[in-house]
DNA sequence: TAGTTTAATGAAATTAATTATCAACTGACG
DNA sequence: CGTCAGTTGATAATTAATTTCATTAAACTA
């Protein structure tokens, strides 16, 4: 889990600074069941439930600020729009099996993936943020009735 | 590779029918040097450039149509639209490492990762159609040059 | 092979997500 | 406390992608 300090200074530490809205952002995210992802427009809504003066525009730049800062993973699943959901330690990282017909969604974890892109990553001389292994395909049920 | 015939039976198989335009978009793909991969923009100007008469709608319906059945993977990598290639075989068959700095995209290989997602999607009942690891980093010259 | 049906196409209008602009504000740091 | 530079909010602008609909043409059938 992040802590408040934790988050000011991995921004600090790159010139960024630490703000009411992003802080209340992650706290969100933190307060979000595992596995549960939202798209900005969702997360937006949230905040004015809330009663939280975040513009829109301040909500796409945090989504990014964190998403390369490696806090948040950006994915990109069947919808049209991007989800956004914390990036959690490697027994809690799970991948997405989704079928391009009905759009259904389904999380699993196979830790092994995750070593190998690490793997493959450092090998490059990457520092690693995010392993995504998005399987597309047709579920059991669209097989059975087509189209 | 593709035939005429394959096409156009995966196709009216579904309902769907083989026209010319669907062709010539698969044989440009199959034309493609092995990893370079093309946003609809790109395929719609190499498309004028041929005088062929193919709209943007179509290139748009195309590129679904195709990914759908398989025949084209649908990439998300670092830019902000989607970029299609041919989805081929095994072996050949890559998947590939993004610096969110500078955008730098390498391909590899590595076939434990498409079993293992094969293994994953079959125990779920899913007939699978591509399977995709991204991974999210700092290119080495990055992480030298923060910013 | 002509006739019927229904999917596909092209052109234009439209949508939805996201990004850019810029003046005002406020963290970070000395 | 004061300065500097990054951040915010409001709005405008952009861009990718989708929808609409009249017309065209595959696929199938008699």
């Amino acid at each position: 889990m992040y802590s408040d300090e934790l988050l000011k200074n991995q921004l600090n530490e790159r010139g960024l600074r630490f703000t009411p809205q992003r802080l209340k952002i992650l706290q969100i995210f933190q307060s979000l069941p595992r596995g549960e992802h939202w798209s900005a427009e969702e997360l937006y809504t949230k905040l004015v439930e809330q009663k939280e003066n975040i513009s829109m525009s301040t909500v796409y730049r945090t989504l990014h600020v964190m998403t390369n800062l490696g806090i948040l993973r950006e994915l990109e699943l069947a919808e049209d729009h991007k989800h956004y959901e914390l990036n959690r330690s490697s027994s809690e990282h799970h991948h997405h099996l989704i079928c391009v017909q009905c759009n259904q969604t389904i999380e699993f974890t196979e830790e092994i993936i995750d070593y190998i892109g690490n793997k493959q990553a450092k090998a490059m001389g990457y520092h690693v943020l995010d392993c995504q292994l998005n399987l597309y395909g047709i579920c059991a049920s669209c097989q059975q009735n087509p189209q």
